[in-house]
DNA sequence: CAGTTTTTCCCATGATATCCCATAAGAACC
DNA sequence: GGTTCTTATGGGATATCATGGGAAAAACTG
């Protein structure tokens, strides 16, 4: 159960999505037909993943009758109370409640980014920018690091015998 | 039986709401056609779940906290003393007592929201308001309990900055 | 006990979701 | 390079769901 990579698919008219075939065969491995989508909390986008997933995250927050702890509580209103589980239909497609697509300024089509155990849905717009600002920010964080990065490996002799 | 996602459904004149499908169906295990609604004790909402929920919490407020603790005596009888059992109609409605509508604040529409074993009913404006607080404290919330700090470090977003 | 109100049941309807099939586009395979 | 299989996408038919109204049944009241 992993996810890699990034698809595009078109939305529907009817608001349907076709998850791809990929991560359709990595969810083969739950029990449920379908996956649970919801708001990201950090980002302008959608997290998607297995029911089990939720399920753990829910058993966590609820599981005791110590439900009666009033945090838990909040945060699993917050996260179970916004996610919806979004069965397959019979071609592998979802159905995004407007509210999701909304959130996620989803139109017309949507991106399927995996990031391991989840993967995220965003308005091809909206990743675009995403990933140019991430790009940019790993960019110079890497020139910054390869100033001292490229010297020191290169030339062991002027460290002074710290090596391996 | 597993609660999650959100629904909002009309209140018709004579009180009755519809209880969302996917939560009857998540309800036909339960053996009672029904579900029991009672006042939560920190929210302005209603509590609703299977019968067999509150006969649970009510043999372990019992048993686990035995006779001696008033307190917890309290919270049995406050809590099972002030439940409705209310029963669906052939539609799959359940007609909402005045008492439980009003305190609520529920008019004309109800919003029904999954958290787990259990789903609350809201007045759309207080979930709404409720649901925009809880978004901004379940961020750090979320750290600090460690309930997503299982994904947490796999998370990109998570690390790098904010990309909204 | 009759009049009156409330509750329960049943049916009608529009909206929505689900299923099913058809086609196209692409990838994998020979 | 051509063929075959998988995947994505679209549309139409069908079933399900939410919702409203009305009639029958029960409860309540004077």
């Amino acid at each position: 159960m992993r996810f890699i990579a990034n698809y595009t698919n078109k939305v529907d008219r009817k608001g349907r999505v076709s998850v791809p075939a990929r991560f359709r065969t990595a969810l083969a491995e739950s029990a449920w037909p379908g996956i649970v989508v919801y708001e990201s909390f950090k980002l302008p986008c959608l997290e998607a993943s297995a029911r089990e997933y939720i399920d753990a995250l829910s058993d966590r927050l609820t599981s005791d009758f110590g439900a009666f702890d009033d945090e838990k509580e909040a945060l699993a209103a917050a996260i179970l109370g916004a996610a919806f589980d979004l069965p397959f239909d019979s071609e592998g497609r979802i159905l995004l409640p407007q509210s999701l697509l909304e959130f996620a300024g989803i139109d017309d089509a949507a991106v399927f980014v995996g990031v391991g155990e989840k993967f995220l849905i965003w308005s091809p717009e909206a990743w675009e920018r995403y990933r140019d600002e991430q790009r940019a920010r790993a960019r110079s964080a890497a020139a910054r690091l390869g100033a001292l990065g490229r010297q020191a490996p290169r030339h062991p002799e002027a460290a002074a015998g710290d090596g391996a």
